[in-house]
DNA sequence: AACATTTGTTATGTAGTACATAACTACTTT
DNA sequence: AAAGTAGTTATGTACTACATAACAAATGTT
């Protein structure tokens, strides 16, 4: 008989450790229980018995839900803590200088669309404090500093996102930024777009939200022309 | 002394376990390092001795490495991998059923935000073929089959994610649906847009993008409106 | 009796040992 | 020299032991 088919048939059926297999367990197990945040989940020692594996398996596979913030354990009882911050396992990984070329390009990608799909979100939620707050940023953008005048970008496209009155978005836009800051340092020397944040200002204020948008691709204008010319590996 | 002072100075140097610690060092050793993929790193014995801690501390931290992507171990040589999945980590935590409304809340926005600001994107890579496509996918979205329709809708979106050619979007995209979805079936009877998805398709085939994000906006409007009416707890 | 202190118990955190297994190396055999 | 074999090494898993924090019960003090 042929090896190859053999291979075929039997070969994978686990490359996975013990731990990512009682990893997936209790993940199921979790959901399937539906616990709430703040139910004891059972000890180590009951779970590894009820496995069928050692103590040292299980605790690698809670270290790991420990660490996306699925549960929380305090020394005597084995709490679950529902409330896993889904944005914190993203952010361990999110470093621009472990992330591969392609990716990268990626997420700038996505921070543009972002970007401009903040428009009507912003409308529906902007308020007269939010106006005036983004104008005292804008006002400032003309300073030369350079260092002042980064921080003063990320404090406009923050409060940008702040507006939404969205956490997660918010944090994600963070998240983004460094990687964004990053392929901009790569590639090219700093450009600028046409439309200032003072525009941006004054469009959000008395302009509609086609308006805003348009203003807002003229502003990207010179990263959605490096994204043009950006031929993929 | 008052204790409350001394408890300010002095309490909270560390809650974190030595793995949590381990973990960072690790993570910042990886960095530091700059290592490529495949490069290999110490081994465990070798890594316990230099933190001064048990090799069950040290595998645990790389067991979370691991499951992030970050690491690859294979029997006789710890490898580096660099090519850690970004969204793997996420997908694991993302689940309707272990989020809390308002962040299920704020990742439904933050879906909204990416479909609006897809247009720019769509208009720089699109070509005739994935118009083709579209349009097949969207002639067949009258088939009254409810499942059928779900499955329909779900393709006509990605499919739009697809023409960017950004996989990092698409996945993205693909891991933001069921939540979308289960937002949807949780709050409201099912509404349709007055923009059709072959509106929108002859739009991208002859129109600008600035029509498209109109009539973008126009087919999701159901889901702004629900927005609007949105209270946050 | 009410409160504070001590003691005990329990579950997690950490250390250390032991052995199985896969993967690589080097040696031997023809 | 090619092939097969034995040895070496690092990870994977199991088990034991003890430290520590958290809680509970019991004890002592006023």
């Amino acid at each position: 008989m042929m090896t190859s088919d053999l291979s075929k048939d039997l070969e994978r059926i686990s490359t996975k450790t013990m731990a990512d297999v009682v990893e997936v367990s209790l993940r199921e197990y979790l959901k399937k229980k539906s616990f709430k945040p703040g139910d004891s989940l059972p000890k180590e020692l009951e779970l590894a018995a009820a496995l069928g594996v050692s103590r040292n398996v299980v605790r690698e596979a809670l270290s790991r839900l420990r660490m996306l913030g699925m549960i929380e354990t305090r020394k005597k009882r084995g709490m679950v803590l529902a409330r896993p911050d889904i944005l914190g396992a993203f952010e361990k990984v999110l470093d621009p200088l472990i992330i591969d070329r392609e990716t990268l390009q990626n997420i700038f990608e996505l921070r543009l669309v972002l970007e401009m799909g903040l428009a009507d979100l912003l409308y529906i939620k902007k308020t007269d404090k939010d106006i005036a707050d983004l104008e005292a940023i804008a006002k400032k953008e003309n300073i030369e500093d350079k260092s002042f005048r980064i921080k003063n970008e990320i404090a406009f496209h923050g409060k940008l996102y702040d507006i939404t009155g969205n956490e997660t978005l918010k944090r994600f836009q963070i998240m983004l930024m460094p990687i964004f800051d990053y392929v901009i340092t790569l590639e090219e020397k700093p450009t600028r777009g046409k439309v200032s944040h003072q525009d941006l200002v004054q469009i959000l204020k008395s302009g509609n939200k086609d308006d805003f948008r348009i203003a807002m691709f003229e502003h990207l204008k010179p990263h959605f022309d490096r994204l043009v010319q950006y031929i993929p590996a």
